[in-house]
Parts: C-alpha cells; sequence; structure tokens
DNA sequence: TGATCGCGCCTTTTT
DNA sequence: GGCGCGATCA
C-alpha cells in the first residue's frame, strides 16, 4: 500500500481504480503525470498485471524517459524496463517493424522527418509543374499531415475547392514518391498502423491480447489517428486510462482533437472521471493569474484551481526598452535573484513564443558569462551536418533511398552538380530504377569530369555498403567521415565550423552506444528522437530558455514570459481567428502555470521583426491580470510614459531609475574600468587577457582572451570579472 | 560547376 | 535580419 500513501484521496481513488476505462480530468500542478505513473506501478505491484502487458504512452520522448525513471524508483528497473513506455510514434514504428508484412511495407522502411517531407513535396510540385509560388510547399505539406491524421488517404482527400484538387494531386504524387524512397513520414506512422489495425483483424488481436492496460498521458493532444489506434488497442481489455487537461490543449494546429476527450466519453459509457483540482505546484496568486487568463475562453467547465501554498509574491510585469533590453532585464533579475540563498539558476526558466526570440535571450546570456541551457531550436537532428551523416547512413542502409542520394551525392563537394544530377534523376526515371543503380551504367551525354566523379562516388558507397555487415554504426561513421574528408569540408577554422565538427563526434558517440544493435535500430531510433540531451546529456545548473510549447510538462520555481505584445503572444497568426486565439489563451494559461513561486512577465517597448522595429501594443493578456496580483501599478505607469512619448518617439522618464531607462541614456558613460593587456580572472572562464574593452552605457563591454575558452565578450555589470594578480 | 548577389518571404508552435 | 532561390558571372 506504500503506492498510495502520500497521494490524495482522489489521486488515490485513480490510481486504485478497478479495471474498465478511466478519466482523469486535471488541472497544471495536479499530480496528473504522478498519478499515471502510480497507476502503472500499482498495476504492476498490486495487482500483478506483467509489466510488459502495459502500454503507456506519452507525448514527448523526455516525458517518457523522466516517467521511466520515475518508475524505477518505485518498482526497480528491471521492471520498468520491459514496460512500453514512449510515445505514439514510437511504438508505432516499433509495431510497424514487426508487422510489416500486414502492413504491406520494407521492413527497413525509413522515417522521413518534416525536412524530408519538405523535400518531397518540392519534388512532387516540380514533378507535377505547379508553381511552388501558388502552392507553398509548407502549407501543402500542412494540408497533407492533416489529411494523415485523419486517416484519409488521397484517394478519399474531398476536393471542394480547385485547390483541394491540386492538394490531392500533390498528395497521391508525394504518397508515390514516399513510396519509392521505402519511406514513411511521422504521419504515416500512425495512419498505416491504424489501417493495418483495421484490415488485419488477426494482428490487432495479437495486440489487444498483449495490451491489457493502455495508459495516455496528455490525452487531450491526441489526434484522430491516435485517437483510433487507441480505441482498437484497447478493444478486447477496454482498460483505457487517460489523464487529461483541455485547458492544455496546446497542438491543435498539428490536428490535434481535444474533442477527443467527449468522443471518449461517447464511446465509453462505463467511463469513470475522476477531477483532479488541488494544485500542488504554484501560489494561489500564479493560480488565479492563470485562472483569469484561461476563463476568457468559451466552451469549457471553469475548475477551480487552489493550493493550500498560500499567496506568495506577487507578479511582476516589466516594460523593456526594446529585446535587447528585455533581454538584459531578465539576465539582470536572475544574477540578482540567485545571489540570494537557496535559488539556483537551474531554478530559473524563460519562456517565449517563437524560437527567434532566443537569440536576444542567449546574448544576454552570453555577454553577461552566464551559462543557459537551451531546448530545442535548431534540433540536434535538424541541424545539416547531422542530417548529412545519417543521409549517409541511410544510403548506406538502403543506397535506392533518393532522398538521402539526392542530399549527400554532391557533399562535401565533389564536382557532381545540378546537371549532373537532374540527368542521373531522369535517367532513374526513364529506367524506372533508382540514381544508386543508374551510376553503375552511367547515360550517355555526360563529360569526362562528371563520369570520373560519379564513378569515384559509386566505388566509395559500394565500399560502405559491402563493409555494412561487419561493421557497427561508429565504425562506419568514421569510416564515412574518413572517405569522405568530412573534416576538412566542416572545420572552416571558424567557431560554427568547430561546433559542427563537435555534433557529428556527438552523434558519433551516440552510435556507439548501439554496438549491438543494428544500423536499422539506430536509424529508427535517431528518427524518433528529437533532442539530444534524451539521449543521455549531463544536468547543469542554469537558467532554461525554451517556448512555451515545450515547456509543458515542466515546472519551475521562477518563470519569465517575455514579449507579452498583440502579434507575439498572441501570435500574429491568430488575431482573427476566434479558435486560435482560444489556443493562443491557453498557451499562456500553460506558461503560467509552469511557475511554483515567482512569475516575471515582461514586454518591450519596441521590438525589430523582420529587420524593422517598431512599437508594440501590449498583449490583451496582461489586461486580463487583476491589479492585485500584480506588483505596482504596471498599467497606470505604461499609461504616463506613453503619454510622454507621444510625439518625441523616445522611451523612457527622463529621471528614469529603472535599470532599462539607464542603459537607454547615452550620457551616462564613465570610463572603462579595464584595459587591454590586463590580466583577469572569471570565476566560470578561469584567467586570461583584456583584448578591448569600451563603455556601453553605464556598463562596458570587455573582450577577453581566455587560455582555457578562447575569446569571450563580457559585460562587466553582470560577469565575474576581477583582475588577476600580475 | 560553383561562387556571388539581389529578391522575396518570412516565423508559430513539434513527434 | 536571414534564408532559400533564381539569375548572373568567373
Amino acid at each position: 500500500m506504500d503506492l498510495l500513501k502520500k497521494l490524495n484521496p482522489q489521486q488515490r481513488k485513480a490510481v486504485a481504480a478497478p479495471d474498465g476505462s478511466v478519466l482523469v480530468l486535471a488541472g497544471p500542478g495536479s499530480g496528473k503525470t504522478r498519478v499515471l505513473t502510480h497507476r502503472v506501478a500499482w498495476l504492476v505491484q498490486e495487482m500483478d498485471v506483467a509489466a510488459w502487458r502495459i502500454m503507456a504512452v506519452t507525448f514527448t520522448n523526455k516525458a517518457a524517459r523522466e516517467m521511466r525513471a520515475r518508475l524505477e524508483q518505485l518498482l526497480g528497473s528491471s521492471r520498468a524496463r520491459s514496460l512500453t513506455l514512449g510515445t505514439f510514434h514510437a511504438a508505432c514504428a516499433r509495431i510497424l517493424r514487426r508487422e510489416h508484412e500486414a502492413a504491406g511495407i520494407p521492413r527497413d522502411y525509413a522515417i522521413f522527418d518534416a525536412d524530408d517531407q519538405l523535400r518531397l513535396v518540392k519534388q512532387a510540385l516540380k514533378e507535377l509543374g505547379y508553381d511552388d509560388k501558388l502552392y507553398r510547399p509548407q502549407s501543402m505539406r500542412g494540408a497533407i499531415s492533416r489529411a494523415k491524421n485523419e486517416l484519409i488517404l488521397p484517394g478519399a482527400y474531398s476536393t471542394v475547392s480547385y485547390r483541394d484538387e491540386i492538394v490531392k494531386r500533390i498528395y497521391e504524387r508525394y504518397q508515390a514518391l514516399l513510396k519509392a524512397n521505402n519511406g514513411l513520414d511521422f504521419d504515416d506512422l500512425l495512419m498505416v498502423t491504424a489501417r493495418t489495425f483495421g484490415q488485419n483483424p488477426d494482428v490487432l488481436a495479437k495486440y489487444q491480447e498483449r495490451y491489457r492496460h493502455v495508459l495516455v498521458d496528455e490525452f487531450q493532444d491526441t489526434n484522430q489517428a491516435q485517437y483510433t489506434l487507441l480505441q482498437q488497442l484497447s478493444g478486447l481489455h477496454r482498460n483505457l486510462f487517460c489523464v487529461a487537461d483541455e485547458d492544455q490543449s496546446i497542438y491543435a494546429w498539428r490536428g490535434a482533437d481535444y474533442r477527443n476527450i467527449r468522443r471518449l466519453r461517447d464511446d465509453h459509457p462505463d467511463l469513470t472521471t475522476i477531477l483532479l483540482e488541488e494544485n500542488y505546484r504554484s501560489t494561489q496568486t500564479i493560480l488565479d493569474a492563470a485562472r483569469a487568463v484561461i476563463r476568457h475562453n468559451p466552451d469549457r467547465t471553469d475548475k477551480s484551481l487552489f493550493t493550500q501554498r498560500g499567496r506568495g509574491p506577487e507578479i511582476v510585469v516589466h516594460e523593456a526598452y526594446d529585446q535587447d533590453d528585455e533581454a538584459r532585464f531578465v539576465v539582470d533579475t536572475i544574477a540578482r535573484l540567485t545571489a540570494q540563498a537557496g535559488i539556483r539558476p537551474g531554478d530559473c526558466a524563460v519562456m517565449y513564443r517563437t524560437n527567434a526570440q532566443s537569440r536576444a535571450l542567449e546574448d544576454a546570456f552570453i555577454r553577461a558569462g552566464l551559462p543557459y541551457r537551451l531546448v530545442g531550436a535548431t534540433r540536434f537532428y535538424a541541424r545539416r551536418e547531422i542530417k548529412d551523416v545519417i543521409a549517409f547512413l541511410r544510403l548506406i542502409h538502403n543506397p535506392a533511398e533518393g532522398v538521402s542520394m539526392a542530399r549527400v551525392i554532391n557533399v562535401p563537394r565533389r564536382s557532381i552538380g545540378t546537371k549532373t544530377v537532374t540527368v542521373l534523376e531522369n535517367a532513374a526515371r526513364e529506367r524506372e530504377c533508382s540514381v544508386y543503380e543508374v551510376l553503375g551504367e552511367i547515360p550517355a551525354g555526360l563529360g569526362t569530369r562528371a563520369q570520373r566523379a560519379l564513378t569515384l562516388f559509386l566505388k566509395m558507397v559500394e565500399g560502405w555498403v559491402a563493409a555494412r555487415e561487419s561493421m557497427t554504426a561508429a565504425q562506419l561513421i568514421d569510416r564515412v567521415l574518413e572517405d569522405t574528408r568530412y573534416n576538412d569540408y566542416v572545420r572552416d577554422d571558424s567557431d560554427e565550423g568547430e561546433d559542427r565538427w563537435a555534433n557529428v563526434q556527438e552523434l558519433r558517440n551516440v552510435a556507439a552506444d548501439y554496438e549491438d544493435l543494428t544500423l536499422t535500430d539506430f536509424l529508427a531510433d535517431v528518427a524518433l528522437v528529437s533532442d539530444v540531451d534524451s539521449l543521455g546529456g549531463e544536468e547543469v545548473d542554469a537558467p532554461t530558455l525554451l517556448t512555451l510549447h515545450s515547456a509543458k510538462g515542466l515546472e519551475f520555481p521562477i518563470v519569465f514570459i517575455v514579449g507579452l505584445e498583440e502579434g507575439i503572444l498572441p501570435h500574429s497568426r491568430s488575431l482573427n481567428d476566434p479558435d486560435q486565439m482560444a489556443e493562443e489563451r491557453r498557451l499562456m494559461y500553460v506558461g503560467l502555470t509552469r511557475a511554483e513561486d515567482r512569475l516575471f512577465l515582461t514586454y518591450a517597448f519596441r521590438r525589430t521583426r523582420y529587420g524593422e522595429s517598431e512599437y508594440t501594443e501590449t498583449s490583451r493578456f496582461l489586461d486580463d491580470l487583476p491589479s492585485n496580483l500584480v506588483s505596482g501599478s504596471w498599467r497606470q505607469r505604461r499609461e504616463a510614459k506613453r503619454q510622454e512619448n507621444r510625439g518625441t518617439g523616445v522611451w523612457g522618464s527622463k529621471q528614469g531609475n529603472s535599470p532599462s531607462a539607464v542603459h537607454n541614456s547615452q550620457f551616462t558613460t564613465r570610463d572603462p574600468q579595464f584595459k587591454a593587456g590586463q590580466r583577469v580572472r572569471h570565476a566560470a572562464f578561469g584567467e586570461g587577457m583584456v583584448i578591448e574593452s569600451r563603455a556601453a552605457g553605464s556598463d562596458e563591454i570587455v573582450t577577453v582572451a581566455f587560455e582555457k575558452v578562447g575569446l569571450k565578450r563580457l559585460m562587466v555589470g553582470l560577469a565575474p570579472l576581477e583582475l588577476a594578480g600580475s
């Protein structure tokens, strides 16, 4: 009974629910995931269900990883490890690999990511002769993806308008291209699995019998394909356990349908619904603010979130001059807070609507010489150099795969230009074979230079393919890097080049962990894992920078949400669509409810967007905050400031004593404290020599050549920098 | 073939 | 402000 000891009565009821379908509806911070985790442990321990008979799916790899870690604590590692725990996509990928015959797909299919999808869409557009200005590849890909999420094949694509007709044709062509490349895209993983189950009752029965219990986290973010899969899988035992919060549904744009909650109620008349309203994460102030924002949404059941944590500090709303000033405020505040006892840098998170906003923040952290963790952004596996190496591996795995071939045939440059490639691709189409096969019999009409280059390339790839069985993934990577002289290609003496090379090495290290697994397994995993730290990165005690979307499911003692301006949050794309606006509101709600203790909301007076600096309008979400929750009367101050600025276009009060105002006044410069040639010491970077120092507003920017870490630019006001004894 | 330049469009958000 | 794409030149 230990499992239930620390839970409240509602949580306990959910965890120890008898067989049958259960829906747990809960607000943020109510221990949803904890309930799910305990439910799994409960089934294994108390109900004696074999771990491998339980399928638990979550939304992200990260969530799955964390849940597994918690289960290891509860159950011991051996039992936790045998659990089928992961994302929908990974689960389907595994099922499809096993059932490829019934699914009618090759066993060694490759998983195509968003980038690959876009290439195929572009190719389809080109082949069909459509204008990619009129039919944007991105939007076409979106339409195809949406169709697949709703389990609609090209043949059944409904065409109301002429544009739909075009989409349908592109979709058809796109599917043909996928097939020709032995590829399945992310959406296919779900759609093909659902279809396979639908058409092969015997296959489905196997999995229905196997999984006595199916558990789902973040159920509000499932799409139709996923809902169908859940219905299919739980069809026999009917033990479907879903955890959801409709107010946190923020993925409608990619097909998530929170109406699945209603569907679940309709399809399971015996459904047990349990509400969790007590919040264990945030102060009452934060909860009240979150509720004030979310209550404007229509069609929702208002939950009264409550906590026993007390009111806590007021919310701080801060107006900055521009995005750099905003970033500086964030860094400054974090530096100040962490100087106090009990607050560590890792307790802080900075959230923003779009990835583009991270740049100013990163700059500010770098200038202050403070470390930070960036989640997402240019994801590891989306980096050019990583995609290159993976394309080589995919080519070795299946030389007939055209997308990878096209990617690397001239990388690094080996004098195989677009013209040559076009000739090859045309020949391949004529002969109805792959480009790789064409290389064995080079078509006429190519110069000797091109021919020689192609032969060399072919010999190289053939060598790899021949070695494929006898080498591990890591060895293959080494071989590829060596043969292509990839090293010389990426390391161009720039910092960026070094970073790229380091990334390649990182990938190699990841591959080294796959010693006993095949190249196929490695490639499948790599396609499904989205960021590198889910493959085991070290935890550092530093503030986290992340988008509001990727903040879901996380919590931090101190949260900053930046860019609270109309057009940013809410995003400009949602301003005239009530449904999308409701989603923006939920996004804001997710952000607010990540905070445990303190909340800082910032906006800038002007912001540079698309290279142009514009005056901003504060976010409607700020207006929703009851003033008794916010420290000071920022609203009045904002009005006063705007009044004052009218006509001058200048920001900041003349007597301004806020840090941002000081920054903006150019006349408070003082003499630099450091001079070129001086030896200095920095807490984190060690010793170095000052190269240059110049005043910047009231602060000073010093460029230092550190012995260990090289050149860094630091703000004296923020960097722990001191003169070193000569 | 490959480097360079100007142009247009852009950015949501992720498995 | 930056990226991809097409046009243009060495």
